[in-house]
DNA sequence: GTATTCAATTTTGCATTCAAAATTCAATGT
DNA sequence: ACATTGAATTTTGAATGCAAAATTGAATAC
């Protein structure tokens, strides 16, 4: 009789996780800043109760400190905590591509395919904003192809603290071709179904995105005061 | 003037927090048992408040599941997770591995191999408790000699999952037997600094540690109903 | 005897309230 | 002028209150 369609019910607390998570890693709620209840309460109209929920989670997350009876602030961009994140997210990622090479349907690899094409054209036009979407979307894409939901859940974590840097760094043009390159490669392997190759490839990539980040990182805590 | 002594301070919800984590992987709360916010309260003495707030943060980590409006039940255990969750901590302990030979202090090394020492005398004895102990300590010895506590935090998120499952099975003579032999290739490599290797040797481990609870899971649910 | 309905009860999600802690800031002394 | 005190205010952590949803169970129909 279940048709499984079960109808999603979503609680206050949970859509506020997502929101303020978004909020966070865009850099709308800045590194470093104060979170006042008060006003997030007022902005998304909702009382202290769910809210607090949601940054208790957050704070889980890593994407905001809680300091008892001084209220939460959002966590900041710190050099070693992307120095730290990189690796784990490579291993992640590499242990996602090889599964993918494995289990992903040919539908879904077709699917990544077009999504590597968007992005090479988003690269090609230089539409930096297109291309970190695409970006994102295909290494979701290869997480979900893995068919591990636990893995996905680790990646995202750590993805949500580093991508906010990501987000702000400005790319150079050199190291932009770079990556587009490795692309095309993690294209090739997936194709070809080579796990162990696909692997070495993200691990390399995301060693590299770290290195594109080296030295962006301190800019961006600027003025918010010690947390 | 700072002594580097900040005075600890806990809030309730973290308190409660780690006391529901552990009930869970020890068992007292059963996999698929309905957790009863009322009950707890009255066990802790705490509104349901602070309850309900660290109950969110489980549920984020997987060891309860939250339906709306009908409340929470611990997680169960099921095969498809404990699969999906070793090669996941196996990828996080090699790497952790090959941190830890390239960063670990020569006290640290000895620490560890200190509770190897124990470990193999608990192993001796069949002291199946001590053992297990032991093995948790020198799996988390070795992930914070990696000196990165993101991948550490990662770690023990799913390690927790996991630990009711191998906290539950009653390992073979034969495979506690190979364990503890590759645990003394573990020490090896870690002595000689070898990461590379010792992040196979990690890797294997793992798998054979699934291996070995292939079966004993299911009996493990029984009796608590669909979640 | 089994299935169905629907009112009573319980439980949940969220809002509100309250006490304790931290912050602010004006008053005071040096 | 600057530092220090401490009362007023704000903010936090947790308890309680309340409406909506779910569960229970007794009454009824078949």
């Amino acid at each position: 009789m279940n048709h499984d369609t079960a109808i999603p019910r979503r609680s206050l607390h949970d859509e506020l996780v997502e929101r303020l998570q978004r909020q966070i890693v865009e850099g709308d709620l800045a590194p470093g800043e104060k979170i006042s209840e008060k006003e997030l309460c007022a902005a998304y109209d909702v009382s202290r109760t769910p809210l607090r929920e949601a940054l208790k989670v957050l704070a889980r997350q890593g994407l905001v400190v809680l300091t008892p009876h001084r209220g939460a602030h959002v966590s900041k961009i710190t050099v070693a905590q992307i120095e730290e994140a990189f690796p784990v997210i490579g291993a992640l990622e590499a242990l996602a591509g090889e599964l993918a090479c494995a289990r992903a349907t040919d539908e879904e690899i077709a699917k990544i395919s077009l999504l590597h094409m968007k992005m090479a054209t988003a690269h090609k036009i230089r539409d930096r904003q297109k291309y970190f979407r695409l970006n994102q979307q295909i290494h979701d894409a290869l997480a979900v192809a893995a068919r591990n939901p636990s893995l996905n859940r680790m990646r995202e974590m750590l993805d949500g603290r580093v991508r906010r840097a990501r987000y702000f760094a400005n790319i150079s043009t050199t190291r932009w071709d770079q990556a587009m390159k490795e692309h095309d490669q993690i294209l090739a392997a997936l194709k070809a179904r080579d796990g162990e190759r696909l692997a070495a490839i993200l691990k390399q990539h995301l060693a590299h995105k770290l290195e594109t980040l080296r030295g962006v990182i301190e800019d961006k805590n600027a003025g918010a005061g010690a947390v």
